[in-house]
DNA sequence: TCGATATTTCCCGAATTATGGATATGCCAA
DNA sequence: TTGGCATATCCATAATTCGGGAAATATCGA
């Protein structure tokens, strides 16, 4: 994880329409959704949500899998978890004291 | 924190300059920096920058204090903080499995 | 009060983004 | 091969965002 990689995964979650997305991946899990679920589910047209899935994806935090006609998508955790340890590290390696509490607390489930 | 708290600090995070900022603000710690050191430091006008410290602080993200004739701001890492609690919790509540190797990966600092 | 400094607010033009209709592509079944 | 389904791409429009010039506000020192 990188600053460009950061930014293209704060970017693509700071747009009401993907964070829904992203959320609604993460919360059905390994599982994932097609494409044609997340719509019907959300509400959205399916060339819009397109567009949005491409930009998840593109940062990272999802990935997707063709299974016949449809196409499956899934949050991709590893983008997460790399996500936030790019900020816990990167932001904070030169200030270790402001991280410590920050992550004491998150591992207490805040 | 919520989903619009949330969003609103995506979306401060999602942009470059702001992304800077915070981190600079991040990495300077508990002393904070006055808008015209950050303006100086980043090479940035003083009215782009009050802008972008407007945004990153109705997110909840940085915190203004006045001394005299400058303003110092500083990084609120309890907004941070929020964030990714905000992110462990409501997101991987219905999935929790998805979100333990994630937890254990942060405390080990990636 | 006056002038200087620090920052914000107002406002505009340029650039970017979001949305959705129309169309194209990929895939499967008959 | 044909038809239909699922999704993506193309394109245009509307809305939003970004950067910055100009002016306003707040503070301090003389």
């Amino acid at each position: 994880m990188d600053m460009p990689n950061a930014l293209a995964a704060f970017d693509a979650l700071g747009q009401p329409s993907r964070l829904t997305v992203f959320r609604l991946l993460v919360q059905t899990g390994g599982a994932g959704l097609a494409a044609g679920d997340i719509a019907t589910r959300l509400d959205m047209k399916p060339n819009t949500l397109s567009t949005h899935l491409g930009i998840l994806e593109s940062a990272g935090l999802i990935a997707a899998q063709r299974q016949g006609r449809s196409i499956r998508y899934f949050a991709q955790m590893e983008g997460l978890r790399g996500l936030m340890a790019w900020m816990l590290q990167d932001c904070c390696g030169g200030n270790p004291d402001a991280c410590a509490p920050l992550l004491d607390m998150i591992t207490q489930k805040g």
